[in-house]
DNA sequence: TAGTGGTCTAGACCACCCT
DNA sequence: GGGTGGTCTAGACCACTAA
């Protein structure tokens, strides 16, 4: 671990159990770098971290903050990449659970290939799943894989975590994912399997995630029962905010 | 403008320019420091903009990398904190307008008050907007401001930028927003303003904007045409990312 | 093993807030 | 004007990639 994610940590750790309270200034970071044993740039970045995590906020020329809702924040680890968080009415009491409709292999159309840059020939998987809440069904999801990019996908791993598997048993890093959401009218499949009426509207999700150099590793296409599921983003400001 | 700014918008110029070609590697970061005449640790700072916003990306030890879809992002300005970015089909030969159809000054619910931080008797402003493109509507827009924020609110500013104002004249600084999308059945107001059908459904967005220290700023709700309006996000692995 | 990016330092100067 | 954060430097060492 690097130094400035190490101070990072033991500061959040600090506001976490109450010693840097809400609303309260943080010592100043020349003070920081001599209780760090450290120089300031180091203290700098460590803060940086904090504040684009939504802990703190600096006021140039004042000092850096501890923010209101920081030892919440603190707390939920907000885990990256999920700044864009799916829910339903998830709790202790719910029952969540999913069925594998379809699992094969074939090859994409063209559509496809260009969205997952991959050549005609290079076949894909494509799963189609239906979440289900406390035996209702929430979600209908498409997702197509490369076949390359993620050998011996079988459906034993289906039911567990697909992520859990690219991520530990494969070692790829994921990089950045873009998404479209949009309301539209049910489908047929949407009235089949989410027992949509013909006037509920779904929100539909349209997602292709990325590896770290950019490669695609998968594209998916969910419909969510409009009455089980919304969509939450926390937005912080970019650091490019304000070059032009 | 400061130094770093400065370099990343002038590698993006020249990405946008073809001068570094797709999938190509940048000069290494002590070839551009000198050609900048600027230290490496500059030229990393300027680097990591690149990357954040997703022209560029870096692999230790081997070099940073244009991406392939740079020319593009580059173009499109994408700006930031809008890494979530609304896109109706705006281009050049489109007309954008709006309509104020209201807009008055009102205590705040209980519910509105929570959300926005405030006491009963601290008034609001509350705005509803038709966004129109082309002559036709496409997104009716709710609006509650506290008074207190933005002193002087006039129909004038309305038919400009709100936001310009509040940076500009009052010289607030934006911080994180938060929100929650889902699709809804159109409402009678919908109807009559978006000129929706029965079953037409709307994409519903309700959000927060907060000021850089956490006070909340605005809530608005949003509904929008499904056939006219779609949302995008960008979701880059952020910094705090496998520090836990 | 050479090349390259990531981190870190110690100190400098500037911009901004506050009183 | 004193305090504080933001930027910048020049150089060092380390971690990783690629041949």
């Amino acid at each position: 671990m690097v130094k400035y994610k190490w101070i990072a940590e033991e500061i959040r750790k600090q506001i976490r159990a109450g010693f840097y309270p809400s609303e309260s200034r943080l010592p100043d970071q020349e003070t920081l770098a001599k209780q760090y044993n450290t120089s300031r740039m180091t203290i700098k970045k460590a803060l940086d971290l904090l504040s684009s995590a939504g802990i703190i906020y600096t006021i140039q020329g004042s000092g850096s903050y501890v923010k209101r809702d920081a030892v919440e924040l603190a707390n939920r680890t907000i885990h990256i990449g999920q700044n864009v968080g799916l829910t339903t009415a998830t709790g202790a009491d719910h029952q969540l659970s999913a069925k594998v409709l379809q699992f094969s292999v074939r090859f994409p159309s063209e559509t496809e290939a260009e969205l997952l840059r991959l050549e005609r020939h290079e076949p894909v998987y494509e799963i189609e799943r239906l979440r289900i809440l406390d035996d209702k069904p929430h979600s209908l999801e498409y997702t197509l894989f490369p076949v390359a990019l993620v050998p011996n996908l079988t459906e034993e791993v289906l039911h567990k975590s697909i992520y859990r598997y690219i991520r530990e048993e494969l070692k790829l890093e994921f990089g950045e994912s873009r998404q479209t959401v949009r309301a539209s009218m049910p489908s047929r499949d949407d009235k089949e399997h989410l027992l949509c009426a013909d006037d509920d509207p779904v929100l539909e999700v349209e997602k292709i995630n990325y590896l770290e150099n950019g490669t695609p590793l998968e594209y998916s296409r969910v419909h969510h029962r409009h009455d089980m599921v919304e969509m939450h983003f926390v937005n912080r400001r970019g650091p490019m905010a304000g070059v032009e």
